[in-house]
RNA sequence: GUGGUCGUAGCUCAGCUCGGUUAGAGCGCCAGGUUGUGGCCCUGGAGGCCGGGGGUUCAAAUCCCCUCGAUCACCCCA
């Protein structure tokens, strides 16, 4: 950094500022979301950002997340809290510290943090939308769930998302084939990367999550869950798989998805966003945490949620070049060549009517304010002349038509691009000639 | 935490290999052409301690070292 005195700040490393039009696209995104899971029944809810350490230490004593990543430190008082690297066990804190009724359906939209190294589609701060059902031992709510977040994408227009499902047992069934695994890779010790001898120290199941070539021939011929699953889970999980397909949502059964946090028990699932060529595709993930709540010093309590990358997200959209933007749309925009009290006094009337105006502060020349008008994205320019002023009227000029979504631009065939149809009306029926018009 | 690549205008980049007058382009922005009319076109303008620090040299955007940042991958995960 340059000399103190002039030193100049930026986001820190793995964080950036949001700026218009992504900021548009992103809003659109989460308030889609909110739309979707409302309409299921899904209330919301808004933990803090800040936990007690402990709530985070419950994702997973053997995982990254809670080991290396977590932004944790000591408070004024001398505790220890963080700030939330996930959602999920915020969430189940709420829920032992609240006791709600049965079954508890939310929804949460918001930040996480994670002290990771950025890259694409990875930042320390990042945002998730999530859902959570809390109470219900019914594959049905697994279903529900999966298939909510499905439908969420397909709103999107995303068309290149692969759904995994996979079950991991219930505890006892996990334990049996974490060990399991544990001695068939110890068998096989040497063939592993180095990395992947390390991972098997600390917990066998992610091993099978490698990426390594070197790994794979091993890890294809671990043993499968399957020959470890209960009765009472496979059956499980067999309900799930039939309630997707009656509900005609696509997946794959991929019994390797062992995903990273350690409260998962049966269900898993996650979303894989095929159009991106990072590394960082799943876009979405999640799975029963049954025993999490109990952890938490809650009672025996199921639950089932999801939670997706919004950022991932968006980079899907871009890749499949789907959800665009919102357009900029605003009733009128004031031009005013006559000092600017009209435009002031227009923009609030407008306003104040229920519809958009806005104007442009510090006038200028007439072109500069019809140029401002035009990228505004109004429907109509609102002059007022010394000749309007005088007679008590506006001019009204239409610089986009009512079904113009795009950008007015005369080059772009002129279909329903170019207007220049204006015309004046007395200032008082200017309210009811927007309205009428809108 | 480990490794690769890259930092020049608000944005995308050229110039760097073979150091040498006021560092360029396109887009964007501002203004004018059109003294009351946007989108197209033309003209002009503003805007850069060439990421920062140190070194080599008569001379560094250009060569060397360090540092910071970004980016991609590993790891991990959304």
């Amino acid at each position: 950094m340059a000399d103190p005195k002039s030193q100049k700040f930026q986001t820190l490393t793995g964080m950036r500022d949001m700026l218009w039009p992504d900021s548009a696209r992103r809003r659109l995104l989460v308030d889609g979301f909110v739309g979707l899971v409302g309409n299921a029944g899904y209330k919301e809810v808004v933990p803090p950002l800040l936990e007690n350490l402990g709530v985070f230490r419950r994702i997973g004593e053997a995982t990254d997340v809670v080991t290396k990543e977590m932004y944790d430190f000591e408070d004024k008082d001398g505790s220890r809290i963080a700030l939330r690297p996930e959602m999920t066990a915020g969430v189940a804190r709420a829920f032992v510290q609240h006791k709600p009724a049965l079954p508890w359906k939310v929804f949460y939209t918001g930040s996480n943090f994670r002290h990771e190294r950025p890259q694409k589609g990875r930042y320390r701060a990042f945002d998730q939308v999530g859902v959570e059902v809390l109470g219900p031992d019914d594959p049905d709510v697994d279903v529900e769930v999966i298939v909510l977040a499905w439908r969420f994408f397909e709103a999107l227009g995303l068309e290149q998302v692969r759904l995994l499902v996979n079950t991991l047992g219930e505890h006892a069934d996990r334990s049996a084939y974490s060990e399991g695994v544990r001695l068939y890779l110890e068998s096989r010790r040497s063939e592993l990367s180095g990395q992947a001898q390390e991972t098997l120290q600390r917990n066998p199941l992610r091993v099978l999550d490698s990426k390594r070539r070197e790994d794979k021939a091993v890890i294809g011929e671990a043993p499968r869950i399957s020959k470890y699953l209960s009765e009472a889970a496979a059956e499980h999980f067999g309900r799930v798989c039939s309630g997707l397909d009656a509900l005609d949502v696509p997946y794959t059964v991929d019994d390797r998805l062992v995903r990273g946090l350690d409260y998962y028990r049966r269900t898993t699932f996650e979303f894989a966003a095929d159009a991106l060529d990072a590394a960082q595709n799943a876009i979405g993930g999640g799975g029963r945490y049954d025993g999490l709540v109990e952890d938490l010093g809650g009672p025996a309590t199921d639950g089932v949620g999801f939670a997706l990358g919004v950022d991932r997200i968006l980079l899907a959209c871009d890749a499949e070049e789907v959800f665009a933007p919102p357009v900029t749309r605003l009733d009128a925009y004031l031009v005013d060549l006559t000092g600017g009290e009209s435009a002031r006094d227009l923009t609030h009337e407008i306003r104040g009517a229920g519809m958009s105006a806005d104007r442009r502060f510090g006038a200028g020349s007439m072109k500069a304010q019809m140029k401002a008008a035009d990228r505004s994205g109004a429907r109509f320019a609102v002059i007022i002349g010394s000749d309007e002023l005088v007679a008590d009227e506006v001019t009204v000029r239409m610089l986009r038509r009512p079904d113009d979504g795009s950008h007015s631009d005369a080059a772009n065939g002129g279909q329903g691009g170019p207007t220049d149809a204006q015309q004046r009306i007395p200032r008082r029926e200017l309210i009811e000639f927007l309205r009428s018009r809108k």
